[in-house]
DNA sequence: CGAAGCGTATCATATAATAATACTTGATAT
DNA sequence: ATATCAAGTATTATTATATGATACGCTTCG
């Protein structure tokens, strides 16, 4: 057992952990082996494991298939995290308002490392269901958000992530050439706001203003998903633009302290 | 040690997660010690528990307070939530016509137990935070969707849920006597439909419609919240109505199978 | 009917979690 | 400045506790 051997470490929890984490959108319910198979553990620790979860409710077990499944705790945690993110508080009435305003699908994504993570979403027109769940966590330099957010960093923070941080496919469409995204972030500094097409679905628009703290950083924006089959840059940039800035600048705090 | 003495019990993961469930709407970050106190758990074991949750990256650790908070990891646990549960996915595109064409609050909350759990909201008009959050856990029997759907359960179940179900005072006019709950619940049972008033927020009126299974028993609601002030139950029963009816309907597995 | 796959149960062993203790740090007050 | 206190951090001997190999039982297929 190879484990990192530190007596602060509790190895139980941390492959406990690996069983919660093994479910995703491409794996919704798992019996005990498939468990062990993704989760690399042997099959009687995935037994003990799981079966603690079930007792402590954080997995639910279908009685005739004896597959696992999330619980309902799953989002008793994220009702406990919004309490604890201070932004989320302050930015949702802007956010509904927004919504309201524009009748366009809104989003507030927090930076997350290298990526987004979309912790608030108000979508008012029918979208795929990807569109609509919080949680979800896409590279930072696809999206519109994140290009948002990395234009507020210093020139050398800039180039670092639009040279290390990670780019994945999603459409056929998704940049994937470092010099287009610095082309596209180096817009956003000039502007103050990032638009991009097609990265994470064919024929849509997205477009970010970057929520920045005291010290000029951004580290979550507003941004908002169109279609390009009933919108144009210009007509973005006419009718959305101009509230999407005055939300993400009512958003950012200006003097107050908050997370990182 | 005075543990559930079970082979197949693993204590030191059951530990961990009651660190994680000491995070609430009003404990959203907490120090070592105040850690040890709400899960009862000592300062050793909470140091290293808390410690592997942070390395594991389901904590963050505020470097200069020394908190603790939860972290986006929370919310990504929802995401995969969210791919797992059935009925969302099938409900989303429905709830937000629903919100667009009433212009009000719309939510999707499911049985848990004896409370409801918020799955899906859709707000539309500036409301109280916690009326925003999903994840929120209240009493079935003090909100219009936990009695839309127990006026779906036979008469002895619906009897058993009215007489052992638990209430708690959220306003001054919170209904706490049962015999006026089985009044609600009864006419929800003629009519189809549960309306309630001030459960949770003073002024606030709540409508809902069970969404119910090829058994007939309902196991989940969709709900909607408007304001007492520019609201009478007529104009809803008249307006949202109809359609929120219509919406639940279509929602309910008619025939394929769904989750307990 | 036999085999295969999966979930469940048992148990001897030593690893890995424990809790007591002591050390460090930083804040507050004297 | 210095003392005091509370909170976080580090170390250690001890044994309780997690481990994983093995065996059993139940379905499902071919």
């Amino acid at each position: 057992m190879e484990k990192k051997q530190n007596t602060l470490y509790v190895g139980s929890l941390a492959k406990g952990l690996r069983l919660l984490r093994a479910f995703d959108e491409s794996h919704t319910e798992l019996s005990l082996v498939a468990l062990a198979e993704r989760s690399g553990l042997d099959k009687s620790a995935v037994q003990r494991l799981a079966n603690t979860l079930h007792i402590e409710g954080m997995l639910d077990k279908d009685p005739v298939t004896r597959r696992f499944r999330p619980s309902h705790a799953w989002l008793e945690l994220a009702y406990a995290y919004y309490w604890s993110d201070q932004l989320v508080g302050q930015a949702i009435p802007k956010l509904i308002d927004l919504s309201q305003e524009i009748g366009e699908t809104v989003n507030l994504a927090e930076l997350s490392k290298d990526h987004i993570i979309y912790v608030s979403r108000l979508p008012c027109q029918r979208t795929y269901f990807a569109a609509t769940v919080i949680g979800r966590r896409l590279p930072a330099l696809s999206t519109s958000g994140g290009r948002a957010i990395i234009s507020t960093f210093s020139p050398e923070d800039r180039e670092e992530a639009i040279e290390t941080w990670p780019l994945k496919a999603f459409t056929p469409r998704t940049t994937l050439d470092r010099a287009t995204i610095r082309n596209s972030i180096d817009e956003a500094v000039q502007q103050g706001h990032a638009i991009s097409s097609d990265q994470m679905i064919l024929s849509e628009i997205g477009v970010a203003c970057p929520i920045t703290g005291p010290d000029g950083r951004a580290f979550a924006a507003v941004q908002c998903s169109v279609s390009a089959h009933t919108w144009t840059r210009e007509r973005i940039r006419a009718e959305i633009l101009p509230r999407l800035q005055d939300t993400a600048n009512a958003i950012s705090p200006s003097s107050q302290v908050h997370r990182r």
